[in-house]
RNA sequence: GCUCCCGUAGUUCAAUGGAUAGAACGGCCCUCUCCUAAAGGGCAGAUACAGGUUCGAUUCCUGUCGGGAGCACCA
């Protein structure tokens, strides 16, 4: 049990008693210290409905608090409990934490199976910058869910079947340089694509020739298919040299392509029942009125000053299917294979129209009991302030990113750490090369837009991710010197307040984990990070660890290695390993 | 036109409806006979605007002004 609930537990008994009735009263963290370690408005809210004097319920609720709790009250402004948890109480979760790998996070109660839909990068053309939101938040929230006991299912849905094989495949037949592709496989496909993709801008019958060579694809055609094989055979390998860089793994590659044969059936399903209808010659599905609040109807859109249909299109009328239909059949797939309880989509915002309808459709379908998000993200914008356009086609490629970025470190690297060989600089360069570019992406609330700034971006000062690393380094360092075994487990005690806060931040470890999936925001996770390694910081110039005897050299030991442990298991669970010595 | 997201120090970002709005970078001062100064300790500096709900609003509601996005045969 974290302190919060502890305090919050007392608190219900402590109400129980007062006013005689079961009330579960909210304690939360105090924003300032001078309050005290938490607090709870429980005094103001419940004087209110009761039409009581705040303060005068509050004096009852002290009076009533009991003295072997984990925390003294007090009581402050206008009606504010303020609990201090007593410094023993530190003591103890210090030192059971300094032996628990899971440093007091508990397991979920009811743990979901989660299918978590992130990356999809569209295959024959390599990952550009604009891959890195999904990717990386995609990751981190797999790892969270998965350390808090949640069965999680990544799946990489990529986008296989599309436009752009029409453009490739187009490409492939008319101007295939083989020697190029065998030399640089990605190169020359993304030559291919653009290629395609500019003349057909400039000439409406090559994009129509592209069109065509889709459907021939998607109606089976022996050739197109073979093409198709052998671009996505060699599109995976490239992709999986990034995921591999970056460490992100997925459990299954179901891309559109796997969903292909459902698609008809699906149609005609969708038909028969009468959830979908002909217009235009194309089959969409329409509102159904359920919604009364007719600008939350994501089937309606207001056009000339009236409300018309904006329906989810499901075929063409050329007979081809939509992103639309083969997300209707994924989801049906994760239901009905996976048992998914939860299917979260970690995509941009700007498909949040596609979202809603989907879910809306999911709904008509009976699936409407699981629960379904778009984890949704801003725009990675240039130094210029303007949104990188996602479909220019000479976007920075992530693997040039990341390149960049471990080039940059490089130079910092060499001139300060004091690592010996070359072999042990150039992988720590590289090491916070990618960890600076998955730090920059974690600590920007998802939905804000963010500048993308390589040189800020392995500034590697300030709030980034080698701060964090040197506070592991330095306490590592202290172990390193040690020269009799550190035992964790024995009884501690703190005096200081640098020791105090830092063990205030440790005990907080198990309440920011599991508040990061309440709205899928790591940065919650990399600000309390921050907050923890800057204490850390801190405590290590005023507390002497090595200097100290007794008790205290114990207890010190003890923080600097719950710390280290707190380091390394935040940033793990954020994608990022920990070097031990920089 | 309609819908959604965003407007916070000079800059880049934080802040489950709480108390004197936090950091970092940049600027100006200090601190290495001391466990890694990639650090620590100070100083200066901000909620776009106008209303409303509330004991209490950066947060919720309405409107205005800015920025971005979306609005059926693309994904």
């Amino acid at each position: 049990m974290t302190l919060a609930q502890q305090l919050e537990s007392t608190l219900t008994a402590v109400l129980a008693q007062v006013l005689g009735e079961a009330i579960t009263a909210a304690v939360s963290p105090a924003n300032d210290l001078r309050f005290g370690d938490y607090q709870s408005n429980a005094a103001m809210v419940l004087a209110k409905s009761r039409k009581m004097n705040p303060r005068a319920l509050a004096e009852q609720i002290v009076a009533a608090w009991p003295a072997a709790a984990i925390a003294t009250v007090e009581i402050a402004g206008p009606g504010f409990i303020n609990f201090r948890i007593k410094a023993e109480v530190y003591a103890a979760r210090m030192q059971s934490a300094a032996s628990d790998v899971r440093l007091g996070v508990s397991p979920v109660a009811d743990p979901r199976t989660i299918v978590l839909d992130f990356s999809a990068p569209n295959v024959a053309k390599p990952m550009h910058i604009g891959h890195i939101r999904s990717t990386i938040l995609g990751d981190s929230l797999s790892r969270i869910a998965r350390f808090l006991g949640h069965k999680v299912i990544t799946d990489n849905h990529i986008g296989d079947w599309g436009t752009q094989f029409g453009m490739v495949t187009w490409a492939w037949k008319n101007v295939l340089d083989e020697p190029a592709l065998l030399a640089n496989p990605l190169a020359e496909l993304l030559r291919l694509y653009r290629h395609a993709s500019d003349a057909s801008k400039a000439d409406e019958s090559i994009r129509e020739a592209c069109r065509l060579e889709l459907v021939k694809l998607q109606q089976g055609d022996a050739e197109n298919f073979a093409i198709w094989t052998r671009c996505l055979e060699l599109s995976k390998q490239g992709l999986q040299q990034i995921y591999t860089r970056l460490d992100v793994n997925f459990d299954h590659w179901l891309g559109e392509s796997a969903y292909n044969d459902a698609l008809a059936p699906l149609v005609d399903k969708l038909l028969a029942e009468n959830l979908a209808r002909e217009s235009d010659g194309a089959v969409c599905i329409f509102s159904d009125g359920s919604v009364a609040d007719q600008t939350k109807d994501p089937f309606l859109i207001r056009r000339d000053g009236e409300w018309t249909d904006f329906p989810m299109m499901i075929r063409k009328s050329d007979g081809g299917f939509n992103y639309a239909t083969t997300d209707i059949a994924t989801l049906e797939f994760r239901k009905n294979e996976w048992n998914a309880d939860s299917v979260w989509y970690v995509v941009d915002h700007r498909q949040s129209l596609h979202f809603q309808q989907l879910f809306a459709v999911a709904g008509r379908l009976g699936l409407d009991s699981m629960d379904l998000r778009h984890i949704a993200f801003g725009t990675i914008l240039g130094t210029d302030g303007k949104p990188l356009k996602t479909r220019a086609g000479d976007l920075p490629q992530l693997a040039d990113v990341l390149d960049d970025s471990v080039a940059a470190a490089r130079l910092t690297v060499n001139e300060r750490s004091r690592l010996d060989t070359d072999e042990e600089r150039a992988e720590l360069a590289e090491l916070i090369g990618i960890s600076a570019v998955k730090f920059t992406e974690l600590a920007h609330h998802r939905l804000s837009d963010y500048v993308f700034d390589l040189d800020k971006m392995v500034a590697l000062e300030g709030d980034t991710a080698p701060y964090l690393f040197y506070s592991n380094v330095r306490s590592r360092s202290i172990f390193r010197k040690l020269e009799e075994p550190f035992v964790a487990g024995a009884p501690i005690e703190l005096v200081e307040d640098a020791e105090i806060h830092l063990a205030r931040l440790l005990s907080r470890f198990a309440e920011v984990v599991p508040a990061v999936l309440d709205d899928c925001r790591p940065n919650i996770l990399t600000s309390y990070l921050l907050e923890v390694a800057r204490a850390f910081h801190s405590y290590f110039e005023a507390c002497p660890v090595l200097k100290a005897e007794g008790i205290t050299r114990h207890s010190r030991l003890t923080l600097c290695h719950v710390t280290a442990q707190t380091l390394a298991t935040g940033l793990k669970l954020l994608g990022i390993p920990v070097p031990e010595r920089m």
